[in-house]
RNA sequence: GGGCGAAUGGCGGAACUGGUAGACGCGUUGGACUCAAAAUCCAAUAGUAGCAAUACUGUGAGAGUUCGAUUCUCUCUUUGCCCA
């Protein structure tokens, strides 16, 4: 018998799905489409595992509703600006585009390899003019409808890859890609005006359904609505400052108030600018860092000012204000009350500056005169000591009446916070999409005409220059229109921006004239699944879903909101790790198993620590290379593979061995083929079979039910039963009527998985074309025998084989004659059965024997 | 500190709306084939007792609801992720 040739199938096929262009996609009104979106990939260099399952996943789900007869959308792109080709060029002396290409090139060939059923006619890639000229023509429209604007502003700069940070890609102060410790630093910056959709984005959550909630809850958490007080405080002292702004949630503690606290950034702060102590604490506040993990860790200091605030509910109570480090000016107005009885930060500052700590509030269970001591209470609980506050409950109806009297004396308004700020979309980067506009000679902003459009990037320049190379290039950068000098913006635009439409690009990837078809988005949109890491959970998802609305904002492009219907996020593949006697990582390659020791190959007397199985990353050398594993292995295993062990939004753990099964599972399949073959060949009229019928019948149920509900590793399962129980089964049976029939249903239901191999088979019992989904015969589902589960108190005794539709009555006379039940039946009585039609007979027996 | 989730054999994991716990795979053990090994095939594989039929225990711990709980409720433990 002949070994499956994977090499020479697996090319015969992608060769002619190619040839044959079996999976481009076209409008099509009167076939319901299905748009299958994952996330495309940034062109690193080749592609990992990650994007393996990644890209499996929405390929099995691609080709199931392609064999079901949808229209399907399922496109391929390149999120292709960023930071790493910049990195890359400037070290080799290399193009960043010349590079970007080259990735694409080298790991478009690595998914072609896998077998994805793409249409390559919709590839599109970011960094490409026909991608960003687009791009700026959305970034005028919306900064025309005033969605775009520029401020000055403090950002958080990476000295070492000199860039502006946006909050959420600093991570523990530093920043996410370089590691470099954060500094601030204030810049001019462009900004979209995402906060304005703020509510807007929190209500559209209510209506994705199908998204994971863990993904809403994060989404809901970083829009942190919350809901409180404006209060003017009025103060007093000797400079020309009468009020001071500041937002609470908590205005039902003012009682408590003693002090009043400002960020170092606040306005009042130009006061103090000749003051050498005052810089001093600046700079002292500075080195924190600004993260409010920092600040809730870190020491509270605060510098005094000569003003005391009053407290707006009792005139008579006059507080000192400070400069605090914990006081950020991006929440509220820059400025909070402190009330350190029930807040932990005012406790710690209180404590420090032997400020007063007035207890305000009683947790449910306290007598009135329970008093704060070593730690702040911010539980619920009940008003103290507050006047017409006492007895509210905490928190809900005392904010409620302390708002409500605040604003009866005009001392404050209601208001709703959020978190969300306004998404800083300037890169001082070369590689990114260039903003399309100039500046006049008063340095004022102007949209670059729309006659000049696209910006392009100028190409050939010195990469290997401090700062933003951009802003080096002086014959890039000065242009002269009608006789008038300007010079361009330098910024590029944040990545983000790029991957927060292309979504829309896919929909009608070559028209010309604008960013997207309308009749094409009519059609297509939304997305009906998209599919990527959960670590796009906040950002790239939030961004689309206000990119959607910012385009459509006074336009009514779209009658819909939401780009992605339903959302599905997939694990981490993860593989153990090594190190040796220095405690260096060494790759899985350079490692063997003898025994059930791991020693290094290149000494087998050394043995190797073996660590926790970690996410694959190159930092702890425990990647596996998916091209050398596809070419040893095959496509349909490697995607067997990394679909079996584990349910696909749950982290799976790559393993040599289970590879290996995979692999050896395909090869056992083809024999099973060729016996399968053999039989179908000699197939008699006369001979039909029920039990392949049922079975054929339940798996075509199964793993329609599986496929729905993303149970991959259920279906990989359902693939072993199956054979498990046809090499059985021709065993015993011969030649039969319906074998070609159900066989070619089986192969059907694994295609998805496996499609180079089915295929291939279909192909060679003759079904070639016009291969759908087989249905599921619901009658036939439903056996005329049923295994009931026999129970004595509630135990399982024994399974007895009964005709559908039995009584309770028959049942119950055959269990009393059942040799295994009888003997629980002596010397007792039977209080009550339970009897469940078609499935189970409870006896509840009198006394326990 | 807050929010969300998870916990099932040696391992990854199955179990439809509360109704046969451990599907399927890996590993392990025994056997066949072989001079031998690999590969392949066959068998066993939750634990305890037993030659066996079988019995008892068992889904992180403890309680509760129910004829019946891996599944629902409460408390606790451990753990993961996100936010602080």
């Amino acid at each position: 018998m002949e070994r499956y040739n994977f090499k020479e199938v697996e090319d015969k096929w992608q060769n002619f799905w190619q040839k044959e262009n079996k999976y481009q996609t076209k409008l099509d009104k009167n076939k319901k489409k299905f748009y299958c979106l994952e996330m495309f990939p940034y062109p690193s260099g080749k592609i990992h595992m990650g994007h393996v399952r990644n890209y499996t996943i929405g390929d099995v789900l691609s080709r199931y509703k392609n064999l079901q007869g949808f229209n399907v959308l399922h496109p391929m792109g390149w999120d292709a600006f960023g930071m790493p080709a910049e990195n890359a060029a400037r070290e080799n002396k290399l193009d960043p585009k010349n590079w970007t290409n080259k990735n694409i090139d080298t790991m478009k060939s690595q998914l072609k390899k896998l077998g994805l059923s793409i249409d390559w006619d919709r590839e599109i890639s970011t960094c490409s003019e026909e991608y960003y000229k687009h791009q700026q023509i959305f970034f005028l429209e919306l900064l025309e409808k005033k969605l775009v604007y520029r401020k000055e502003n403090y950002v958080n700069w990476d000295p070492i890859d000199e860039t502006v940070l946006a909050n959420e890609q600093v991570i523990d102060g530093r920043g996410w890609r370089s590691g470099a410790l954060v500094e601030r630093k204030k810049l001019n910056q462009w900004f979209f005006n995402i906060s304005k959709f703020s509510q807007d984005l929190l209500d559209g959550l209510k209506e994705l359904d199908s998204w994971p909630n863990k993904v809403k809850i994060m989404q809901k958490n970083w829009i942190g609505k919350s809901f409180g007080c404006e209060i003017d405080f009025k103060v007093e002292g000797n400079l020309p400052v009468k009020n001071i702004k500041c937002f609470t949630t908590r205005p039902d503690t003012l009682f408590g108030f003693s002090f009043l606290a400002l960020s170092v950034d606040h306005e009042i702060s130009k006061y103090y600018e000749n003051d050498n102590e005052f810089n001093k604490f600046k700079e002292e506040c500075s080195k924190t860092g600004t993260t409010e993990e920092a600040i809730a860790v870190g020491e509270k200091i605060g510098f005094k000012t000569n003003l005391v605030a009053i407290n707006p509910l009792n005139p008579n109570q006059k507080v000192p204000v400070y400069f605090a480090n914990f006081v950020l000016m991006d929440y509220g107005f820059g400025a909070v009350f402190g009330c350190p009885a029930h807040d932990q930060r005012d406790f710690d500052f209180a404590k420090k500056y032997n400020l007063e700590i007035k207890t305000v509030v009683k947790p449910p269970n306290e007598k009135d005169s329970f008093v704060v001591k070593d730690e702040a209470y911010s539980g619920p609980g009940l008003i103290i000591n507050s006047n017409f506050l006492n007895g509210y409950k905490v928190p809900e109806k005392s904010v409620l009446k302390a708002i409500e009297v605040l604003e009866e004396k005009n001392l404050g308004n209601k208001k709703i916070n959020y978190r969300l700020k306004d998404w800083g979309v300037s890169r001082q980067r070369y590689w990114g999409c260039p903003i399309p506009v100039i500046y006049d000679e008063n340095g004022k902003p102007h949209p670059v005409p729309k006659s000049m459009l696209p910006v392009r990037l100028p190409e050939n320049i010195d990469l290997n220059v401090k700062g933003n190379p951009l802003d080096k290039q002086k014959d890039w950068k000065e242009i002269e229109i009608d006789g008038k000098k300007f010079i361009r913006e330098t910024d590029t635009l944040d990545t983000f921006v790029c991957s927060s439409w292309y979504y829309l690009r896919f929909c009608s990837p070559k028209e010309t004239n604008y960013g997207f078809n309308k009749e094409e988005i009519d059609y297509w949109m939304p997305v009906d699944q998209y599919i990527g890491g959960v670590e796009h959970a906040i950002l790239h998802l939030l961004y689309s879903r206000f990119f959607m609305r910012a385009i459509d904002y006074k336009n009514d492009n779209f009658n819909i909101k939401e780009p992605f219907q339903s959302l599905f996020t997939q694990g981490m593949v993860c593989h153990e790790t090594y190190k040796d006697k220095h405690n260096n990582w060494l790759s899985p390659g350079e490692v063997e198993k003898i025994g059930n020791k791991f020693v290094k190959k290149s000494n087998p007397k050394e043995i190797i620590k073996v660590g926790p199985s970690e996410s694959m990353s190159k930092s702890k050398k425990n990647v596996i290379d998916p091209e050398f594993i596809i070419k040893n292995y095959g496509a349909d295993s490697v995607r067997l593979f990394i679909l079996s062990d584990s349910p696909p939004e749950k982290d799976v753990q790559w393993s040599e061995q289970g590879m290996v099964s995979s692999y050896k599972f395909v090869q056992k399949l083809w024999l099973l083929h060729n016996e399968m073959k053999n039989k179908i060949s000699k197939e008699r009229e006369d001979i039909f079979n029920d039990q392949l019928e049922q079975f054929t019948n339940e798996l075509v149920f199964k793993i329609t039910n599986n496929l729905e509900k993303f149970n991959y590793n259920v279906i990989v399962a359902n693939m072993y039963e199956t054979y498990n129980f046809l090499v059985n089964f021709l065993k015993k049976n011969k030649n039969l009527k319906n074998l070609k029939a159900n066989y070619n249903k089986i192969l059907i239901c694994f295609s998805p998985i496996i499609p180079h191999f089915t295929n291939e088979c279909l192909s060679e019992i003759g079904y070639q074309e016009n291969i759908n989904w087989p249905k599921v015969d619901k009658d036939l589902l439903e056996t005329n025998e049923i295994n009931y589960v026999i129970q004595i108190n509630g135990k399982k005794r024994v399974i007895l084989k009964m005709n559908k539709d039995i009584t309770e009555k028959n049942l119950l006379e055959s269990v009393k004659n059942n040799k295994s039940v009888e003997k629980f039946l002596i010397n007792t009585k039977i209080k009550k059965v339970i009897f469940v039609k078609n499935k189970l007979m409870n006896i509840l027996l009198e006394n326990e024997i």
